[in-house]
DNA sequence: CATAAACCCTATAAAATAAATAGGGTTTAT
DNA sequence: ATAAACCCTATTTATTTTATAGGGTTTATG
């Protein structure tokens, strides 16, 4: 299951995606339309900017707005800046490798295999939808 | 990511798999293969029993068995067994649906209708891969 | 140039969940 | 009779997630 961050977080850009019109939008008008504390999606939207999904505007009448193109914004990145890992194992993470304690040898461990399988199936599909996808219905 | 709890899960159906010419597998041998907790990995293997995924036999002697052919224990009915839903959002899984808070309303939202692809997909793939699949590798 | 409005940053606390432990009960081969 | 094994529930501990706190920095505007 997603965290509540990353359902934050697909929310706020969700939201930024319906007010491309308006330059900036603020962080207390996506914390309000969804209930969120103001200051836990301000960490959020801290991390999607740093992540290159997001432009801020410092200063009055500044704020949050979208960097690119919602197409372009592939639900497997906000997952896995937010939540971490896609792969359902630490030992066949493309982006977050770690040695798994309960196996002895990787080589030997039939599970890795066919996790990895699953990791690659799973990719192609969180990297084809889109922001666009949750846009458009 | 998945659970201990799955993760020691598989490992011990993998390993009661690869000794079904036994009649029964006790608990302390997978528990010293793995290094599992003999306590836990017991809470673990009673609710694969009750799930029907595998069998016991009482008394000295005793022990656990695959009531199933590997092929017909597909991953994704351990992974909902030891971890819950499969589907990345409560209000679009089929097995333990419950209301998002986040959402106003479910039908206008746009991020269920692209998570309900999401999860049909990864079901068609968790609902292939079985204990088979791990064994043969 | 003062000020208020907005983003920026780090650290800590609270809540929820996952993992492990504990302690006994029941069954059955020998 | 007894020891070995599964069965069951409750509690504790550890970890992770969620939320809060408190200020710092930037900038449009009058």
């Amino acid at each position: 299951m997603l965290s509540k961050k990353t359902k934050y977080a697909l929310h706020a850009l969700t939201y930024l995606g319906k007010h491309r019109e308006e330059k900036t939008v603020l962080i207390q008008d996506i914390a309000e339309e969804h209930g969120i504390s103001h200051k836990f999606l301000e960490n959020i939207l801290l991390e999607l900017k740093k992540a290159g999904i997001l432009g801020s505007k410092k200063g009055k009448g500044g704020g949050y707005y979208l960097i690119k193109e919602p197409i372009d914004i592939p639900l497997s990145k906000v997952i896995r800046l937010l939540d971490g890992p896609i792969a359902l194992l630490p030992c066949v993470s493309l982006n977050y490798y770690e040695p798994c304690d309960e196996c002895k040898d990787e080589a030997v461990c039939g599970i890795n295999k066919v996790m990895i399988q699953v990791r690659d199936e799973t990719l192609k599909i969180l990297e084809n939808k889109t922001l666009e996808d949750i846009l458009k219905t």
